[in-house]
DNA sequence: TGTCAAATTTGATCTGAGTCAATCGACTTT
DNA sequence: AAAGTCGATTGACTCAGATCAAATTTGACA
């Protein structure tokens, strides 16, 4: 899955082909910017559990996601770490005033991004103020949801918190790949309780648990819903 | 303190004169823009404990909050309350993508705000990137807090969340008033259990306890940091 | 197929923060 | 100045989730 295909692309891609066109930064962009802006990003790939940038390294590029999850993190000195989010097709990464970027970013799985250098990129948005406003409408919706996740973090215990993960994934999921009530999950243990709030330890025994009440069946790679609904009453809680 | 001043201004003030002007949105604005923008907004005063707008109104207006400090907080069905955040003179609240408020807004104290219709206002910007770019800016730079006070809420310990919390009040205060070891807490303290993820008790055992070791002392409104090292020492950790 | 190494689960115990219940002040109101 | 109210503090006790410590399962690779 190395880049292989030789095209006249740069990118060795069409972006009007693109898997998250519509999704990404690039729904703003109108047929003809769009062949401009192929120029200006280039496919890359990572491996299982790569970073793709650390907190406090200076901004160089921005990422569009392609393929793949990421793990998005913060850590503190004594080497706790807070997952602020996850990354999946079509989010748009590396957007900050600094300068610097404000988390870590790293590879779940094999991922393939679209890179952009920050200078050429911002002087393409200079004057395009409607991907302008698709980057702010992408910005406000994560803030949105960086709210909701502040909630999750001081309010809701243990059950709620792992009740709301799971709908909350399989609802990101849905809308790249349609429904299931098999919730897959790329992540391990320790991402999901650095993600809640929790240890690997009430992760397993939440999950544990609400098999053994019929709620949901620990499947390989992912979480089986066998009782949405009490998954759903749990998370409204 | 209701408005009072009659002037050619709808706004009754001009906002080349106004105090937050260079901090808020409008620094984006030049002169001749300016005195159209001031036409746009409406000087509004909110009472102590007065709601601005609730989570899942209907969006109608933005605010640019002038004077004051106000709480931004969402509810759990329970009547569990996660505070996102305090609002201070310059910051700018109500965007959304959904059409929606996607939380709450309360005076702490007696509030004033330039009050914007969306509609007038989402036009004003359609012909102005600067002032987009701007907006964009402030979402960016609320996502990074945001990030930030999930690490808090998630991994980190009762007294470094204080100490946190004091600091980072500290702090943006002092952008605004300049320095002091005397930070002014106006908000009670179930705000400020709220906004840390912990209960009021805590809240006040750990000031007493920060207290009786001498890193701080409690006085009316506020508190004192007596060793700001050692408050500084337990945000690091 | 067997051997590690890593991830996950499970169990026993501990503890930081929550809960419940009085006080204690600081302001109002009368 | 007495009474009432509301927020803040303090104390006693509890408990959800953390910690510590094994098992057990899974996956990679020889």
């Amino acid at each position: 899955m190395r880049a292989s295909v030789v095209t006249i692309e740069p990118n060795g891609h069409f972006c009007s082909e693109c898997a998250v066109r519509g999704l990404a930064v690039c729904s703003s962009l109108d047929p003809a910017e769009l062949r401009e802006f192929e120029h200006l990003g280039r496919r890359v790939h990572f491996a299982t559990g790569e970073t793709v940038f650390s907190e406090e390294d200076i901004t160089t590029s921005f990422y569009n996601l392609l393929e793949g999850v990421m793990r998005l993190y913060k850590l503190l000195p004594d080497g706790r770490r807070q997952i602020v989010g996850f990354a999946l097709p079509g989010d748009f990464l590396g957007m900050n005033i600094s300068g610097r970027h404000n988390f870590s970013a790293d590879a779940i799985g094999a991922v393939t991004a679209c890179q952009f250098a920050k200078a050429p990129f911002g002087r393409f948005i200079e004057d395009r103020p409607h991907l302008l406003r698709r980057i702010n409408e992408l910005a406000i919706r994560e803030l949105s949801q960086a709210r909701d996740h502040m909630v999750l973090l001081g309010r809701r215990s243990a059950d709620e918190k792992v009740a709301t993960f799971l709908l909350g994934w399989r609802e990101r999921l849905f809308s790249l790949k349609g429904s299931s009530n098999t919730v897959p999950l790329p992540m391990s243990r320790q991402d999901i309780a650095d993600y809640l709030g929790l240890t690997i330890e009430t992760v397993s025994r939440t999950f544990t648990k609400l098999e053994r009440h019929g709620a949901i069946a620990i499947v390989h790679g992912g979480i089986s819903l066998r009782d949405p609904a009490r998954i759903e009453a749990l998370a409204a809680a």
